[in-house]
DNA sequence: GACAAATAGTTGTAGGAGCAACTATACTGG
DNA sequence: CCAGTATAGTTGCTCCTACAACTATTTGTC
């Protein structure tokens, strides 16, 4: 039997729950990482920029708008970009409405190397998740994620 | 309407939920990390590393036991540690039964400091556990998340 | 229109984490 | 018992990221 505080109990089911999260996050970070690394020679926040910068419509995001998708402090985020820049998988444009704004579109490079990176990372979600969590966990995961994702 | 490549969709649906997976986490670890700062003057490594500590037996656990609990690689485990140490949290023992490896043990300071941070770290999770998630939802996320992290 | 406050982005600086190379100890097969 | 291999942990080095202070632009208010 082990003895613990009573008063601030460290197996209490929401703390598990998010020890739990962060877990399993970071081993999933650390593993795709390591592989899109290894197999595109892209490091994983690229690939994150790349990913948001498709999604967005004319595949086009202000600086701000990267960094909050991708929850990085805006500094952070200037010198991911300045990164990206020099490899020439994105580009910065200015905004003619707004003259602080900058926006960042990829470049037809960038968007090879999302090409081949998100080949990449379907195989390794077909190993990784299709194998452990069938469709309707998968839908599952997803509305739980997003209701605790949501701005509070 | 949005030209995307259709050989690498990335709107796949195993792609998105991996998404929203490193958002959220990222989200959450930041929040937290933040308001453990503020209130404890304690780094979010530090806590977990303290956690993990009081979930072990005798609150002692070997130095690849802690970085592979935490996910972090060996060496900055290492400097993670020391700085444990330097601050009074922790202490690393020796281990006689296999000299090459090092237990790290709670101090009375480190025991007292998780209480504190266990403090915090409940009315985080009550603001944003479960506030979003109800009791039931909560333990289906464990279950998943439990899937998802196990070995391969 | 002008001043105050809010917003967008960049830069200086410091700290944290990973990888690879290294030391020391333990195991394994002959 | 010895050689070769595997394991535990530390260290040198480099890169990445955050925070805070700063500049530039916009918005809101009187």
């Amino acid at each position: 039997m082990t003895i613990q505080s009573s008063a601030c109990p460290s197996g209490d089911e929401k703390v598990e729950l998010f020890g739990l999260l962060l877990e399993t996050n970071a081993r999933l970070a650390r593993t795709l990482g390591l592989e899109l690394e290894a197999q595109c020679d892209l490091p994983l926040a690229w690939f994150e920029v790349l990913l948001q910068l498709r999604r967005a419509s004319e595949s086009r995001l202000k600086m701000n708008q990267i960094a909050d998708a991708i929850v990085h402090s805006t500094g952070g985020t200037t010198r991911l970009i300045d990164r990206l820049v020099e490899a020439g998988l994105v580009v910065r444009e200015s905004c003619p409405s707004d003259r602080r704004a900058i926006y960042v579109a990829m470049t037809n490079a960038g968007d090879a190397k999302l090409d081949e990176a998100l080949g990449v990372h379907l195989s390794y979600l077909e190993k990784n998740l299709a194998g452990r969590l069938s469709s309707t966990e998968r839908s599952t995961l997803t509305g739980l994620l997003t209701k605790l994702n949501a701005p509070s």
